[in-house]
RNA sequence: GGUCCUGUGGCCGAGGGGCUAGGCAGAGGUCUGCAAAACCUUGUACAGCGGUUCGAAUCCGCUCGGGACCUCCA
């Protein structure tokens, strides 16, 4: 591995860490995936590009990298005070399908969003409901060291216990006390002995649909216990990263260490990473505040707050122009901004595919230098907790060069080497690391160009025979369909 | 209330004791029948008040503002 200069920043020291991977050049890696009970929203897209990120440039600098990020279809209950319907079981009902059929629709709608957000598949992808055996070996071990017990057939985790000779808070920064004092009395909580407890395994009610035999009684696991199990039994007892969004530091995340520790083994985690939530015009993404937006909606604009729809890829830009761990606000004009941004960048990157180095009169130092810069300077930001808004202004920095290969020739220009260590150095981070790619409007189908370019042909008539108006007009019309210029070459349109 | 983050130019957004962030918008220019696009050039900044320091946007304290999680939710 290349220098070992990747620094991350690890919630659980609240500091910047060397990372070094216990097993190089092996990488364990586990990510909080979603609950598949409905469309997948702008909130998913976030962590799951954060962590893209992540695998992505660790893949670059060489690891060999295990990532699996899991599916969620069963436990997660409507609130996480282990009350409420599971939320798979609900929306079920709700659509009239059988649980696993809902889950499958909505996973496969999530990998398709995914997909179009260039978020690479996971190396792994575990459901938490295919793995119930593994969540009730855990439970059992759990119990046997006395850190759980069973109430009306259901088994909780006894944090009381757990604290006498482990901490428990260290990862969200807060003390049970405090909970404690804040958490409201819920009516019906008198199964657990304190309300920090929490579910390990819960005995489903006569009319719960998704429940599986165990030791204690017909029921479900928690919600936590998926990611400990799954996690263990593919990274093993210690891995390198876990990831999620921000809002699982606690209680999810406290709760995976606890059950980890609990069970007989070790601190699960080496570092611990959490990307910042999201907001739209400044509010936070609520459904109760009606801006919860589809990535469906988004890509289509169907949604009141959009003017527009925006592309997929605007969408993974936008979000690598702030960094992961700060919030990151979606507005229209903010959305608007990063399309045309992208779009400067990404002709630029197109450009540099088709140039052909010549051989200049002299090699300009400067240029060579400047050049030479882009990679260091990307790689440094890199290494810095995966800054990539760095990674695009050091980009933004040199599409200027690039313009000028094109514009003024190589003449002025750089040895060959030089170029070409350049150009895959670029084309390495816009493509591999920042998980760019070129959109290219396929249209309606070939009878539409077909269309589009004969009314192109006649504007081009039209302007031959000096019909100016017609030509304007004609014009006017196809703005409506996508932006037209005329270039030395001939006319150019492209579809919105 | 508890825990934590944060306040940067018209807007967005990195950085974080001395060294150009970048983008969008604006201005000027090249090109053009006109436009648009593209490309080139370019100004404006670190909430307030104290302190530490040779030096603070950057560290510390206070004040004021914003936000997140602890509830739906990623």
């Amino acid at each position: 591995m290349p220098g070992n200069k990747l620094n991350i920043y690890n919630t659980l020291t609240r500091k910047k860490e060397n990372f070094a991977p216990l097993h190089p050049p092996f990488v364990g890696m586990y990510v909080c995936g979603p609950t598949v009970y409905g469309d997948a929203h702008l909130g998913h897209a976030r962590p799951a590009i954060t962590f893209d990120i992540v695998y992505r440039y660790l893949l670059y600098l060489g690891y060999k990298v295990r990532y699996v990020r899991n599916i969620t279809d069963v436990g997660h209950l409507e609130n996480d005070a282990d009350e409420g319907e599971d939320k798979v079981e609900k929306k079920a009902r709700l659509e009239k399908l059988e649980p696993m059929e809902l889950v499958h629709k909505y996973a496969e709608s999530y990998h398709r969003n995914m997909a179009m957000l260039n978020v690479k598949s996971p190396s792994i992808e575990p459901f938490a409901s295919g793995h119930i055996i593994e969540q009730i070996e855990m439970i059992k071990k759990i119990l046997e060291h006395g850190y759980a017990y069973l109430s009306n057939g259901s088994v909780y985790f006894d944090i009381d216990k757990y604290k006498k000779s482990h901490t428990y808070g260290q990862l969200s920064g807060r003390n049970t006390e405090d909970v404690l004092t804040q958490t409201r009395e819920l009516e019906g909580q008198s199964e657990k002995k304190s309300p920090n407890d929490f579910a390990l395994w819960k005995k489903a009610s006569p009319e719960h649909i998704m429940r599986w035999p165990s030791p204690w009684s017909d029921g479900f696991p928690g919600w936590h216990i998926e990611c400990s199990a799954m996690s263990r039994r593919y990274l093993g007892e210690v891995f390198d990263i876990h990831g999620g969004g921000m809002d699982l530091l606690f209680p999810h995340h406290e709760c995976e260490i606890a059950q980890s520790v609990g069970s007989g083994g070790k601190e699960p985690v080496r570092y611990w990473m959490h990307n910042n939530m999201l907001t739209i015009n400044g509010q936070k993404m609520g459904k109760s505040l009606n801006n919860f937006i589809t990535l469906d909606a988004l890509f289509t604009g169907a949604h009141p707050l959009l003017e527009k729809a925006y592309s997929p890829m605007t969408i993974r830009f936008y979000m690598l122009q702030g960094h992961y761990r700060n919030p990151i606000d979606f507005s229209n004009s903010a959305l608007q901004d990063a399309e045309k941004a992208l779009a400067k960048l990404s002709s630029a990157f197109l450009l540099l595919q088709e140039l052909k180095w010549e051989k200049p009169d002299g090699i300009v130092n400067e240029i060579e230098m400047k050049l030479e810069n882009f990679g260091k300077e990307c790689q440094a930001a890199m290494d810095d907790d995966f800054n990539t808004p760095r990674v695009i202004a050091a980009m933004f920095n040199v599409i200027g060069v690039v313009n000028d290969f094109k514009n003024k020739g190589f003449k002025q220009g750089v040895g060959q080497e030089a170029f070409e260590n350049f150009r895959k150095t670029f084309t390495g981070y816009y493509s591999e690391v920042l998980g760019l790619k070129t959109e290219i409007s396929a249209g309606a189908g070939g009878q539409f160009n077909e269309l589009i370019t004969a009314i192109v042909q006649a504007r081009e008539k039209a302007k031959l025979e000096k019909d100016f108006k017609l030509a304007d007009a004609v014009r006017n019309v196809l703005l409506q369909f996508g932006e037209l210029k005329d270039t030395p070459q001939g006319p150019v349109f492209k579809q919105k």
